[in-house]
DNA sequence: GGCAAAGTGGGGAGAAGTGGGGAGCATCAG
DNA sequence: CTGATGCTCCCCACTTCTCCCCACTTTGCC
């Protein structure tokens, strides 16, 4: 399970580093995919094959399965580290998140987050902003174990 | 699996380039064929043999299996790399895939997008026109495990 | 403090993508 | 038969960028 909150920076070459502590779990390789909420997913690859099973049993309208064919698999990206434990988010994905330095090719600061089985690449300044306009009631009128 | 986004050229003689990433995945060749929603689909030829040997179990109208037969394998064609890695797209099937120059000989711009087991090849105006004509709320309303 | 691990940055070799020449072969017209 | 045309399949050349390797700094732990 991915668990907390880091801020890593991206090199000018679109590296980042992933925390000491996830590595063993995508050792196998990851996939990058565009997530809501304009941040980035990253899967485990285990986790995504899985989920990739999934998908023919849920969707019987083969026009539906070719769309979602198109825009998951063609929208998703394998990554692998390399050997200072770095992955490449290549730079189209860099502008979905909103990871773009202000000179264009300079470093930038990341936000990575822990969301159970899959963990997430934000710009810090969406990610406060979302923090901001989420409502904190609705946490409070969920019916979490927590 | 083919994963991700890719924008090649077909040059003057109908060359593509086929994503180093793919690459090992069709090594023992690979079948071209038309595809829905003006594309062209490419499946490695371990793949298109399971399809096709998976056809006489799904049909058993002998009728019917000779249309499909004539439809499939007439419209199929085998491609093999050569040592740089491209394929050769026959006229015929750019012009289903709307990828022809404006002057009718030279280089043409194409993506290349990854579908699971298979990949397409579309021109850049049609895979936009696509992406904006299909409805996003579909996806919404879909179970996706994503 | 000293050491190891984690995170950051950069240089350079080799791969990836692109383009073109030219030999070999078939088809077709003169 | 001869020559022109078109296509395939070899090469080779060039540019760009990815990836591998090395080095430095910071952090945390003994």
């Amino acid at each position: 399970m991915f668990l907390g909150e880091f801020q890593h920076s991206i090199d000018a070459k679109g590296r980042m580093a992933i925390p000491a502590k996830y590595r063993t779990r995508i050792e196998r390789g990851a996939v990058l995919t565009r997530g809501v909420d304009s941040c980035l997913y990253v899967y485990p690859a285990e986790v995504w094959e899985a989920k990739a099973a999934a998908l023919e049993a849920l969707i019987t309208d083969p026009r539906k399965l070719r769309y979602v064919e198109r825009h998951f698999f063609g929208g998703a990206v394998e990554c692998e580290l390399d050997a200072q434990g770095r992955i490449i988010i290549p730079a189209r994905y860099r502008s979905h998140a909103g990871l773009r330095a202000a000179n264009g090719n300079g470093p930038v600061e990341a936000i990575i987050l822990g969301a159970r089985e899959r963990f997430e690449i934000w710009s810090p300044d969406r990610w406060e902003a979302y923090l901001r306009e989420s409502e904190p009631e609705d946490l409070a009128s969920l019916p979490l174990p927590f």
